[in-house]
DNA sequence: TGCTACACTTTGACTAATCAAAAATAATAC
DNA sequence: GTATTATTTTTGATTAGTCAAAGTGTAGCA
């Protein structure tokens, strides 16, 4: 029933609202998240509440009602079960199937989807380590670990990705920087707002703080 | 570039122009092809025609250009595949394909429809038999000749099938009349405009003409 | 040759999604 | 407590695709 655009913005404010925890997501978010002029996010967001998809109050910002949380979440569903099937069945690089699922995942019916998940194996995570959402909308919630929460010469397991961008990601699959994968800290240099890190037997390489928060890990 | 309407637009316009050979494919066609009214139709030949994609004189009808052409065998190549991979991959029913094609091909991208080609084996045709085009938009010729063209007594080996219908595909299905299996003419009632047929060692079952002639057959 | 019926085109109107730019409001600084 | 700045809302315009209904052309028939 909503149209792509809808369904794209029900998608983003929902990983906003999961991002910052505050309540109401405020307009600002919602226009830059969408890449639209913020007169185009007020407008939009009258209509998704006169369809009950969310509630909005002029100036404070924006909450999905449980229909729009619905939406939000078959669209997460359906992009990171895609992403898993572009890696895994086609093969493609890891870098290259975030735009490719951004397109399918309003394409793709729930008959197909289902269809595909079986043949996927039911995966929890999509290649990035993102948790995929079940039908009924419930997903895994992430650690909050990150690189930096730790001391120097932990070894921590790799379980999440959260910068989409290709040319981070293409850097990262060259340091093994993938979910799964065991990360020792070598050295943290606090002044230089830099950490150094090993991936098993491949080479050290430093990170940024500021990228080393966009990586999540478990112990 | 083109939208997803103009790509319907113009698949559906050299699907017509390659049925009814007779140059100009007639507005009145392409309008209930598209299930648009004949004023949108027309109004649209000019845009398309603004575009380079086609030729349209008032009151005559429209022709592809090459490109306009391209584009049109790249949608069938791009459905034809999809189709392959619903069935073939994800198991899904003969008479449900097309319309979750008819959307998907509008998504996927050209690398992504590479790999799938590589992953079904790079197959002739789909799985109603119809032949799937090339990367560079060359497509098999299908053979004229139809059930109702040979002799009672003759086996011939079904090549295609013509309607789309979800209806008559179960129907087709349950009979066992699906590209690659051979039938035999039983029988040939002209004045009922009648045929029987049998397909293998499976029971006998009666088509009218019409519908006789939207299966295509080999020797 | 002229009339009728059908095929096609024109016109005007509508919807969804967008932007630019002006106006209003809230937040922060001083 | 005013002034400045940042955020949000309004307003008016634009584009693609569509329809309904009125107008125009044309081919066949009598």
């Amino acid at each position: 029933m909503p149209s792509a655009t809808v369904e794209n913005y029900l998608k983003s404010i929902l990983k906003l609202s999961m991002e910052c925890e505050r309540g109401e997501v405020p307009m600002g978010m919602i226009a830059t998240s969408l890449g639209v002029t913020p007169g185009t996010a007020t407008s939009m967001m009258k209509n998704l509440q006169k369809e009950k998809w969310l509630s909005y109050k002029s100036r404070k910002g924006v909450r999905l009602t449980p229909s729009g949380k619905k939406i939000g979440m078959i669209m997460i569903r359906r992009h990171r079960l895609l992403e898993t099937f572009l890696v895994e069945t086609l093969g493609l690089d890891w870098s290259e199937i975030h735009d490719e699922a951004e397109v399918l995942e309003h394409a793709i019916s729930e008959k197909v989807l289902e269809r595909l998940d079986i043949f996927l194996g039911k995966p929890r995570h999509d290649p990035h380590g993102h948790p995929i959402p079940t039908k009924n909308g419930i997903i895994r919630r992430l650690p909050k670990k990150t690189l930096l929460d730790s001391l120097v010469g932990t070894k921590m397991k790799i379980e999440s990705i959260l910068d989409q961008s290709p040319e981070f990601l293409n850097f990262a699959q060259a340091k093994g920087l993938m979910p799964g994968r065991m990360v020792t800290l070598v050295k943290n240099e606090k002044v230089a707002d830099t950490i150094e890190l090993q991936v098993e037997k491949m080479p050290k390489f430093s990170l940024g703080y500021k990228t080393a928060q966009k990586i999540l890990v478990s112990d």
